[in-house]
DNA sequence: AAGTGGTCTAGACCACGGG
DNA sequence: CCGTGGTCTAGACCACTTT
């Protein structure tokens, strides 16, 4: 059917993209009601846990609603949820084929500001680790990296040489899992942003603000500023998955 | 463990949510082998399916790798993939408490341009209708959109009066699900632009492109373009799901 | 009250891949 | 080879919700 050239292996595969399909091709509309499971068991000729298994996965993706009871139906659509891949700025500018280099432009150990703790919901006693960083792709500026480290939940960051490494990666190595929070705008470039980015004051400028927290305590805050014109996030949507 | 207040019901969300904790709180470091399903099983005192269910899991969302005869391991922490909710502008303006407002500026159509043929990745027989409109919250407009619609691939937009409803609503009704791809970048706003939204040339905006496909079929191509100091993407990722 | 999905079990067979 | 995960089954009981 509407179906590319996916190679069907398993049979709740071969099941769940059918049934994929018949939703995305519009044969079932929104609101249409699905066979019941040991139905869907008795047509595909398996047993009700195989049925039971693609149909909770549709109901994870979105693609359908499932109530006890009433059935299965095929949702309306809603707003779209894409995926952002949110990459190492090492690798992200490797995969342009351009050399990296990295430069510690400043750095700062004290209390949390006022400012601070509005931008990182911790409390006055926390001590930071403040960081200002240039990424480069070849000789170009690729964007500004501004950084806050809870150095009363990571220690270990007092110290930490970021001469050479980039605290994204060394953070990465410390803390290994997280949670985060993206905040995606454009500005004008700041005189000091687009002197360390060479460009024109009050340039588009994308700004990619990233709060990371591990076991609920707040971990870091960045700030990516890169030129408007260098830089694209892109982000996929599918309904499949 | 490190886990909020979750409300476990069942035995295998229990069991997740149980190893889950481990991982993130680096109790089961990067590369530590985790027990194989069977003596999880016998731990947990349940079969092996539901632990193969919590594993099955835990590998889809990334935490964990999984290989046959080595076993489970947990994963080195990647490049992070964050969810981005791409609302419809009428809600979103709605959320902000503000009144929605629409205005049709511009209706065409016509064969597909070679700037249409880059933009869509259709050929030059291709029936296209191009829109500019402008969404408003309250009496400040809070948006650009330009559209273009295949003609050829939904014939009714041909019929389809953009007077009161925004395209993108009439479309979702038209094509329920789809393929999407966002670009997401910061540009300085054109003549055009600055005197639709309001705002000086040249000034920073945030510019979401988003081109949709259906059936493999390209549907539509639309441009939103916000003033970049009214307007904020939200991104948020968790290791759970 | 009845029917549906949600969960769980105790098996089973197979394919993959490390030793 | 043979241990591991991947898949599948044919049951079972329960919770929820609509009737």
């Amino acid at each position: 059917m509407a179906n590319g050239n996916a190679k069907e292996t398993t049979l709740h595969q071969k099941i769940l993209s059918d049934i994929e399909s018949r939703i995305v091709s519009g044969e079932w509309q929104p609101g249409f009601r699905l066979p019941f499971e040991v139905d869907l068991a008795e047509q595909y000729q398996c047993s009700r846990m195989t049925v039971n298994k693609v149909m909770t996965q549709l109901a994870k993706s979105g693609l359908i609603e499932r109530h006890r009871k009433a059935g299965s139906f095929v949702s309306q659509p809603r707003a779209q949820s894409a995926v952002l891949e949110i990459h190492d700025i090492e690798t992200e500018v490797k995969s342009l084929g351009l050399p990296y280099a990295y430069a510690l432009v400043q750095r700062s150990e004290r209390q949390a500001s006022a400012e601070d703790r509005r931008l990182m919901d911790i409390n006055e006693a926390t001590r930071l680790v403040k960081l200002l960083c240039v990424h480069y792709a070849g000789k170009k500026p690729f964007c500004v990296e501004e950084r806050r480290i809870n150095a009363s939940a990571v220690p270990e960051v007092s110290d930490a040489d970021f001469a050479t490494t980039p605290p994204g990666q060394w953070l990465l190595r410390q803390v290994p899992w997280s949670t985060a929070e993206h905040r995606i705008q454009a500005v004008g470039a700041s005189a000091e942003v687009a002197r360390s980015l060479g460009v024109t004051k009050g340039s588009a400028c994308l700004v990619v603000e990233r709060r990371t927290w591990s076991n609920l305590r707040p971990i870091t805050w960045v700030r990516f500023t890169y030129p408007g014109d260098r830089h694209t996030l892109v982000a996929r949507f599918t309904p499949n998955t």
